[in-house]
DNA sequence: CAGTAC
DNA sequence: GTACTG
């Protein structure tokens, strides 16, 4: 109901700039989605974070002394784990040029563990070619057609035995700093030689990645020592979903056993794979996976189809799921519901199971295509890719190895390449199969002792097999038998690339068995912009209604006390089916005469249709019409700023009705002002309050840095009267928010007043946070989502591992973000929605 | 965890 | 959906 009202003013501050908000909270009735601002960008300081390294702190950011430094193109960097002695040691690896080209060096440097995520995100930013319009260079992400970075430095360059100057740019920078610290654990090149296992998989999916597959072998005898030494097996931990640890049993009851930190399943897998082939006296050839980035240059389209990691692959196979009827079962254990799609789309139609739990029950998130006893097994990537990798006899089978994290990523990814395009608001949630085949996935990796599905597929390929020409590679098969029996089919460590031919080439499962059935296709995303179909943020801008009156509004007036009454329960998911029935309501260009015209419009399911007809009958509704004192109470106690659902309910179930008598300060001061912040404040006021603290906060201490701003300029503001309660912000802690109660001179009513503080480069997530609608800012953030990005009022990264992101994405506008969305721009008078 | 902001 | 305060 309310028009939120921001406005910003810039200061400067030292060397770095702040832009403030100031938010007023309420607002005049209809106005429209308005905002007012002047930035003026001067500088933005670019990427974050740091290095702590052998005592010493290393600013990834501007530094003093680099003009001695040599400029280095970085050719590779490579993230990956190696056994050094015993554990398992983070590598980071450097392959540089300097830019004459000269000489190439080749550094490694161990990262410690509370550094991996800087790391990371560091590499994320390095390597990355972000979308068509934002690529990343060595000087930092641009977008198409702007040279965003500015240089922190100057150094010079050999050119023709001459000096020639040139900049350094941040990331460079950050390469830079890498290198030095490199240079001063050099010594740990003597690791150099020691094996290589498995690689952290954080970086699996980069687009512009190619994973490296079976680089060197494994020296086998001195893990087999290892394990020999420790003459034990591998034990998985008890949670059995997230194996945090791995224990190694000794078989001397005398010695202690050990528990080690265990983040990898891979590795353990690997670990316990390694285990049992030498108790079984077999030979192990291990080879390790490295994910290497192979060029730091501003990454080329071309660059994209080659070298490339297939990236998301699962396996599902429902037959797991099924039961002997033939109706799948949830994750629950439930049997399944049949569902059909109802949302316009390529998979209109089409059958589905889904959780067949209904509100109050949680549904669970399973999910399979509606085709009973057949087994499914989905494996898309993106089609070019594809083709590559069957042209290259690389199948499927590459690929499927698993371990939980990396599922959830995957999952991700698939989503990247195939964004479903359901509507986050629609009633049914179709979701694609590929995101039940990572659960399959999951399943799989967790239930360890009998795997039905796994046969099958054995079965399945040794005919294949055998089909092919039995006599080639008449051992490796062997091997390969080998492997899965041991529960290694979905993993494949291929012989070292240079020594060995392929095995023979798995054929795509969908040629391999009759019980397999088709791969749904992906949704069409032939029509261009279709896949954004469906999100908020997307909304053709002429559909947003704005309307105050329509032909139905006697109805939706009635629906939203319901859905005002739901708010105050805190029951989200009725609040957001009447929000979508009101929506679809209001954009019903009819007066709606029946129950079933109702029902047949797409947001108002069989419930609220049923309720519409009675109003359609009556009039009324005797649901929203009857009032006792717990709706009364209700209805009364949530206005109250700093009372939720909970608060409220506590209150009426302790029996009260009137005025609260326990309160906190936050409630307390709710209550003291009512009426004031029920009602909206006309634009001049808002404009006359921003005067107000706009010339305050230029006459505050310029000295003042950050969050002093804030905290400086509250405190002015209180003292020259304007600010007369505080309710969030307030404190001594460092905050960057504040949230108050303010009164012009002269004025009543005293208003709600919300003031944040953010650094300039900022300045474009906060403004597009402020300006809303908070529908809106959830759409778009949960597009980012699905994207593999990560959206928030202060920074925007990739994301493709939970936890690990990238460093943040250069924006230095609104339109900046909609672009590395992928997005169109909206207005913010489009945002409406 | 509850509440608030968009 | 995300982030912040109490
Ligand atoms: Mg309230």
């Amino acid at each position: 109901m309310s028009v939120g009202i921001i406005f910003c003013i810039t200061m400067i501050v030292s060397l770095v700039k702040f832009t403030l908000f100031a938010g007023l909270v309420g607002g005049q009735a209809f106005y429209p989605r308005y905002r007012s601002y002047s930035p003026t960008v001067h500088c933005c300081v670019l990427g974050r974070g740091s290095v702590y390294l052998l005592g010493t702190m290393y600013i990834l950011q501007p530094a003093a002394a680099c003009s001695a430094l040599m400029v280095y193109n970085l050719i590779s960097v490579t993230l990956e784990e190696k056994m050094i002695e015993t554990n398992m040691t983070k590598i980071l690896r450097f392959e540089t040029k300097t830019q004459a080209e000269m000489d190439s060096i080749k550094l490694e440097i161990t990262v410690p563990d509370q550094f991996v995520q800087n790391v990371s995100r560091w590499m994320y930013t390095l390597a990355e070619g972000y979308t068509e319009d934002v690529r990343n260079t060595l000087e930092g992400a641009a977008t198409k057609g702007e040279v965003v970075p500015q240089a922190v430095a100057t150094t010079y360059v050999a050119e023709n035995d001459r000096k020639k100057e040139c900049d350094i740019f941040p990331k460079q920078m950050q390469v830079l700093i890498g290198i030095l610290l490199v240079r001063k654990i050099t010594q740990l090149t003597e690791y150099a030689a020691s094996p290589h296992l498995v690689v952290i998989f954080h970086l699996y999916n980069l687009s512009s990645t190619s994973l490296g597959m079976n680089i060197g072998t494994v020296q086998r005898r001195v893990l087999q020592q290892q394990i020999l030494n420790k003459g034990g097996r591998v034990v998985e931990s008890p949670n059995d979903r997230n194996i945090t640890h791995y224990l190694v049993e000794s078989s001397d009851a005398s010695s202690t056993i050990s528990q080690q930190p265990f983040q990898n399943t891979s590795q353990f897998v690997l670990l316990s794979y390694v285990t049992e082939s030498l108790k079984k006296g077999s030979l192990v050839d291990v080879q390790h996976h490295r994910i290497t980035i192979q060029s730091m240059q501003p990454v080329a389209d071309q660059n994209r189809g080659t070298n490339h990691h297939p990236s998301a692959k699962k396996i599902k196979v429902e037959s797991l799921h099924h039961s002997e009827d033939g109706i799948p079962k949830c994750n629950h254990g439930l049997p399944a519901a049949l569902r059909q799609v109802k949302k316009d789309g390529p998979n209109t139609g089409k059958m589905f199971y889904c959780c067949q739990q209904q509100y109050p029950m949680k549904r669970c998130n399973y999910f399979s295509w509606g085709q009973p006893n057949e087994t499914v097994i989905t494996s898309p990537p993106a089609p070019s890719v594809v083709k590559k990798e069957t042209k290259e006899g690389k199948g499927w089978l590459h690929y499927s190895f698993s371990d939980e994290e990396d599922a959830e990523d995957r999952l991700d990814d698939v989503k990247i390449e195939y964004p479903h395009t359901d509507d986050p608001t629609n009633n049914i949630t179709c979701r694609s199969p590929q995101l039940s085949g990572s659960e399959g996935v999951q399943e799989e990796m967790s239930t360890k002792n009998k795997r039905p599905w796994q046969e099958t597929l054995q079965s399945t390929y040794r005919e294949e097999e055998r089909e092919k020409k039995e006599e080639r590679e008449e051992k490796g098969k062997k091997e390969k038998k080998e492997k899965r029996k041991l529960g290694w089919s979905e993993m494949s460590y291929d012989t070292d690339d240079s020594s060995q031919t392929p095995p023979s080439p798995p054929i795509a499962p969908t040629q391999a068995d009759s019980t397999t059935s088709q791969i749904p296709p992906p949704p069409d995303r032939s029509a261009k912009g279709m896949w954004r179909k469906g999100f908020a943020c997307q909304q053709n801008p002429s559909q947003i209604v704005q309307k105050e009156s329509h032909p139905n509004k006697h109805i939706t007036d009635i629906l939203s006390v319901l859905q005002q009454k739901s708010t105050s329960l805190g029951d989200k998911w009725r609040e957001y089916a009447y929000r979508k029935a009101i929506t679809a309501l209001k954009n019903y260009p009819q007066k709606v005469e029946t129950l079933e015209e109702a029902r047949a419009i797409r947001g108002i399911g069989e419930k609220i249709a049923v309720k519409i007809g009675e109003i359609i009958d009556t009039g009324e509704l005797g649901q929203a019409k009857h009032r006792d004192e717990f709706s009364d109470a209700l209805e009364v106690l949530s206005k109250i700023w700093g009372a939720g659902p909970t608060t409220v309910q506590r209150w009426i179930s302790q029996g009260v009705r009137g005025r609260p008598q326990l309160l906190n300060h936050q409630t307390k001061i709710g209550l003291k002002h009512y009426e004031d912040f029920q009602k909206r404040i006309p634009r001049e006021e808002v404009s006359a309050i921003e005067a107000k603290v706009q010339q305050v906060l230029y006459s505050i201490d310029k000295t003042l840095k950050g969050c002093a701003i804030l905290v400086g300029l509250v405190g002015l503001l209180r003292k020259c009267g304007l600010l007369t309660d505080d309710l969030a912000g307030a404190n001594d802690r460092e905050s960057n928010k504040y949230m108050g109660v303010c009164r012009l001179e002269g004025k009543e009513t005293y208003r709600r007043i919300d003031i944040r503080v953010y650094p300039l480069h900022e300045w474009p997530l906060a403004l597009l946070y402020f300006t809303g609608s908070d529908h809106f800012n959830r759409s778009m953030r949960l597009w980012a989502k699905k994207n593999g990005f990560h959206l928030s009022e202060h920074e925007i990264t990739r994301r493709h591992v939970k936890g690990l992101e990238s460093d943040p994405i250069m924006v230095t506008s609104e339109e900046d973000v909609f672009k590395v969305l992928g997005l169109e721009y909206r207005a913010p008078e489009d945002r409406d929605v």
